[in-house]
DNA sequence: CGAAGGATTGATTAGTCTCAACGCAAGTGG
DNA sequence: CCACTTGCGTTGAGACTAATCAATCCTTCG
């Protein structure tokens, strides 16, 4: 089974009330075009003109700028289940790139196929409108979190809202999950050097908050790592149950 | 004549094509339920259930987070002509707040006129996605500024910005426009220290870049700005010129 | 005239960056 | 099957950006 296909539309279906027709109508969209890519690739770059609407299948993609001089920012992460830019074709061109972080797949779905979506339902179109804002709430907490938060708070809060989104879309096992970025990613997402993320998650490590090794995210104390990043879910506007205590 | 009414549809029918009915009903929209309130007031704070989609029609706006401990960050700025958060409904509770900086006047347009608003013209639907996409990347835009530049950049970037979207609206005059926001305020937007702004607000002096006096920003040398704050107003998605050389 | 908010300055410290080297594991080619 | 490469993580020393603390000044306004 496709299990992708089926993340995306139950997880739109998790917060709005869709009908089981409407599912079917996403999970049809996000089947019909879809493609694979090796990890490190760009899916969209920068200046492009937008054609489609991504929805990620399997795998993480993160979305990035790049400044002239090589500094780069990760703005967000997509994970299985995501949604990237509704409606992207109403702008002329990207102001930001995607790349995946490990083998993905994902489907396009083109603006004539977008728009006979949410003119099929208003739930969709709903859904549609939900998703964007949360990715605008979930891009507000960052900057916030960088602008703020020292290194130990920004990494702590970081990693929770990994867990958490992996959680909510069942990608958690127990207390862990997948965790594909690598240190430097990590810096390039909190504004931190790579040097400094390292020293950092040797502190939250040494004090039994995480372990994060071999690609895979640990959390070893939930309230504590919570306290440490001042990580209130409620930006993530989702019904998902809290974590684990 | 109510002069932020026409900013408001005026600057959605600049980029996108608004037939004149289109203004009329924007107009008379952001006409109707207007309010007014001093400097340095909450229009909406955290947690409330959004009710209704805000329209600056005078003076300026904060979009703002507070942590626990006090420490607040500036998310964004709204201009007079400036929509928040279109569709917010769709959301249970805000995620962050909204307070003035002047003293404002503002249009509140609720769930039943915000829809018949779009369904009234596709044209307008297409408009109102438009100004959040831009928002969003205005918001992408600023988690980089923040992430990866430091103060004199940050700075120069921030004030860049401040000018262009005012210009765009017609809000500048020759080389100035006016700049509400205290030195602690444009702290809290790039997530430095007050007293480090006013240094650094020296330095771009000194260099003979702006001028910050009063409450009013003076651009001195438009490139030497754009180039100091790796400023490219694309991220703007507007049609406007470019800032006179 | 006094009060209050904002801007400015100085001295010191803390947090983070930079540079450079080294270790380890996995993958590759001979 | 071993030598080499490559990517990622780790460590150390030192430099520098920006924060902190605290005082003073200026302007506006009641």
């Amino acid at each position: 089974m496709p299990f992708g296909h089926c993340l995306f539309a139950e997880h739109l279906a998790s917060c709005l009330a869709l009908t089981p027709g409407d599912c079917k109508l996403l999970e049809d969209a996000a089947s019909r075009n879809v493609k694979s890519l090796g990890p490190r690739r760009d899916l969209v770059v920068e200046g492009d003109p937008p054609d489609s609407v991504k929805v990620v299948l399997e795998g993480w993609v993160a979305r990035y700028k790049q400044l002239r001089d090589g500094r780069r920012q990760i703005l967000s992460l997509l994970i299985p289940g995501d949604i990237s830019d509704s409606n992207v074709f109403v702008l002329d061109r990207m102001d930001h790139s995607l790349g995946s972080l490990t083998p993905v797949r994902y489907a396009e779905i083109g603006q004539a196929e977008y728009e006979a979506l949410t003119s099929a339902s208003p739930r969709i179109a709903k859904a549609l409108w939900w998703s964007e804002l949360v990715e605008v709430s979930i891009q507000r907490e960052w900057t916030t979190n960088i602008g703020q938060r020292n290194a130990y708070e920004r990494l702590a809060h970081l990693l929770c809202e990994i867990f958490w989104r992996a959680q909510e879309r069942g990608l958690a096992y127990d207390d862990s999950c997948d965790c594909p970025l690598t240190q430097t990613d990590l810096a390039d997402a909190t504004g931190l050097t790579p040097v400094h993320v390292n020293r950092t998650l040797q502190h939250l490590r040494g004090d039994g908050l995480v372990e994060l090794r071999a690609r895979r995210l640990k959390i070893v104390d939930p309230k504590g790592l919570q306290a440490a990043g001042m990580f209130t879910p409620g930006y993530l506007h989702n019904a998902a149950p809290p974590i684990a205590a």
